[in-house]
DNA sequence: TTTAGAAATATACGGCGTATATTTACAATG
DNA sequence: CATTGTAAATATACGCCGTATATTTCTAAA
C-alpha cells in the first residue's frame, strides 16, 4: 500500500541521496554537508529527504556506517592476504600499511569516523559499535593468533577495565585474560597508528611531506620490535 | 537608536568578547560557536562583532593563538621543574604527563587546536605557527639536551626533508644533521602521545575508563625505553 | 472505482554569518 | 565653547541552514 512514484524517474532515491552526500564530502569535507545541497543537486526539495532519513545526524550515521565497512574491508582484505601461519609480522604490517593508505586515499571519511564530524552531532553507539568491532576485527585476530603461538610480549602492559556498567562490557563478558591482553596491545597500537595517520592527513607534519612513508614504517618497525618475540625463541 | 555609551558600561570589549567565546566553547564544543550567542550573551548586537574581529574566523584564529599560549606554558611549566642536568629523562616524563593532564582538563581546546576546529575554518599558519613551535619548544629542548648527552638513540629515525619550497623551511634551514634528527624524534613522540590522548578525549578508548593513565605510563616508557640510552652507557 | 496512505511540495520559523547604511557619542580642533 | 571628524554601535536586509506543518499528488490495494 506505498507509493513508488518516482521509481520511474528516480529509482534509488535513499541510495541517491547518500551517493550525492558522499561526494559533497569527498569534495569539500564532512563539515560543509547540507541537506538542501544534497536535495538541490538532485532536484528535489529538501523537506522530501525526511522521507527516507529521520534527520540530519540520521544521515550522518549512515554515512559513517558506510565508511566503517569501507574501512573494515580494507583492513580484513590486508590480512586475508597472509592466510595460514608463520606470516603474522607481515600480516600486522600489512594491515598497518593498509590503514595508512586508506586514511590517505580518503582523508574525509577517516575524518568522519575519527574526528569530530559535523558541529552538533554526536554518534549512537549502538548502532556504529558494530561496524566499528568488525573494522578492528582484523587487527585483534592477527594479534590474537601472534599470542596463540607464544610470540606476543604483553609484559608490563596494562589491562582494562571490565565492569558491568560499561558500554563494552557485553562483548567482553566471555573474555579470559589472555584476550584482555591482546586487546590492550591492539589498542596501544591502534592509538600509535592513528596518531601517526591523523597528524599526517591535517597537514601538521610538514616537514615530512614526501617522508611521510618511512617515518611510518619506522614505526610500525618499532610495534614489530616490541611487540613481537622473534620466531626462534 | 543607535550608540549607547558602552565605554562606560563595557570597558574591554574585545577581551570580553574572548572571555564569552571560551565560556561557550567549553560548555559546548568549539563547532557551536557562534557570533549571534555572543552578541547576546553580551546585550549587544551581532554585527558590532565586526569592530573587533574582522570576521568569525578572525575570532577562531585569536583562540587558537589563546589555547596555544595555555599549552605552551603547560609544557615549559613542566620542562622548567626539572632544572640542571641529569633529569633528562625525568623531565621527557613530566612533559609527557603534563600533555596528557592539558588535554584532559581542556578537551575542548585541544581538540581547537589539533583537530577540526570549526567547519569551513582554515587555520593561517603564518599565525599560528609561532606559538605553534612555541609549545613544541619544551619538548625539543630536552631532547635536544637528551642528544649533547650523547643519550639520544637516533638509529633507524628517517630525517625530515629540507626543502626550499617549504612552509618550514625558514626556521630549519639553519638546522644542521643532529638537530634534524632531533626534530624528527620529537615528531614521533608528539605522533605516539597525540594518538592516545586524542582517542582517550574524544571517548573512543572505554574499556580502559579509569586505566587510561596506566596505559599512556605505559606507553611513556616505551618512548623512553626506545629513545634514550641509559646513562651508563 | 474508490480510497487509504506514501511521497513529494509549499510554506514558514528561527537560527546563522555578514554586508550596508545609518546613527550616536566622544575627543580633538578652532 | 562650539564644531566637526571619526570610531563604535545600531538597524536592516540577504541568503544560507535544519526542520516542522500542512497540503497536494500519485498509486496500489480493496
Amino acid at each position: 500500500m506505498a507509493r513508488p512514484s518516482r521509481t520511474s524517474q528516480m529509482p534509488n532515491l535513499r541510495e541517491s541521496i547518500r551517493d550525492v552526500a558522499w561526494r559533497q564530502i569527498t569534495e569539500s569535507g564532512a563539515s560543509s554537508l547540507s541537506l538542501r545541497r544534497i536535495a538541490r543537486e538532485l532536484g528535489i526539495t529538501a523537506p522530501a529527504i525526511y522521507n527516507y532519513f529521520s534527520d540530519r545526524d540520521a544521515l550522518v550515521t549512515a554515512l559513517i556506517v558506510d565508511a566503517y565497512a569501507s574501512f573494515g574491508d580494507c583492513q580484513h582484505e590486508a590480512r586475508n592476504a597472509y592466510p595460514g601461519s608463520g606470516w603474522e609480522v607481515d600480516c600486522l604490517r600489512a594491515i598497518g600499511i593498509a590503514y595508512r593508505r586508506w586514511a590517505l586515499d580518503h582523508p574525509h571519511r577517516y575524518l568522519l569516523i575519527f574526528g569530530k564530524p559535523v558541529p552538533g552531532y554526536e554518534p549512537p553507539m549502538q548502532e556504529i559499535l558494530p561496524v566499528m568491532m568488525r573494522s578492528l576485527g582484523a587487527l585483534l585476530a592477527t594479534i590474537g593468533e601472534l599470542h596463540a603461538l607464544g610470540r606476543l610480549e604483553v609484559e608490563g602492559v596494562p589491562l582494562p577495565l571490565l565492569e558491568p556498567a560499561h558500554r563494552f562490557f557485553a562483548l567482553m563478558e566471555t573474555a579470559d585474560e589472555p584476550m584482555l591482553a591482546v586487546y590492550a596491545v591492539a589498542m596501544v597500537i591502534w592509538s600509535r597508528v592513528h596518531g601517526f595517520v591523523s597528524l599526517e592527513i591535517t597537514g601538521q607534519l610538514p616537514p615530512f611531506a614526501e617522508k611521510g612513508e618511512a617515518l611510518y614504517g619506522f614505526e610500525l618497525d618499532s610495534i614489530c620490535r616490541q611487540f613481537v618475540r622473534s620466531q626462534d625463541r
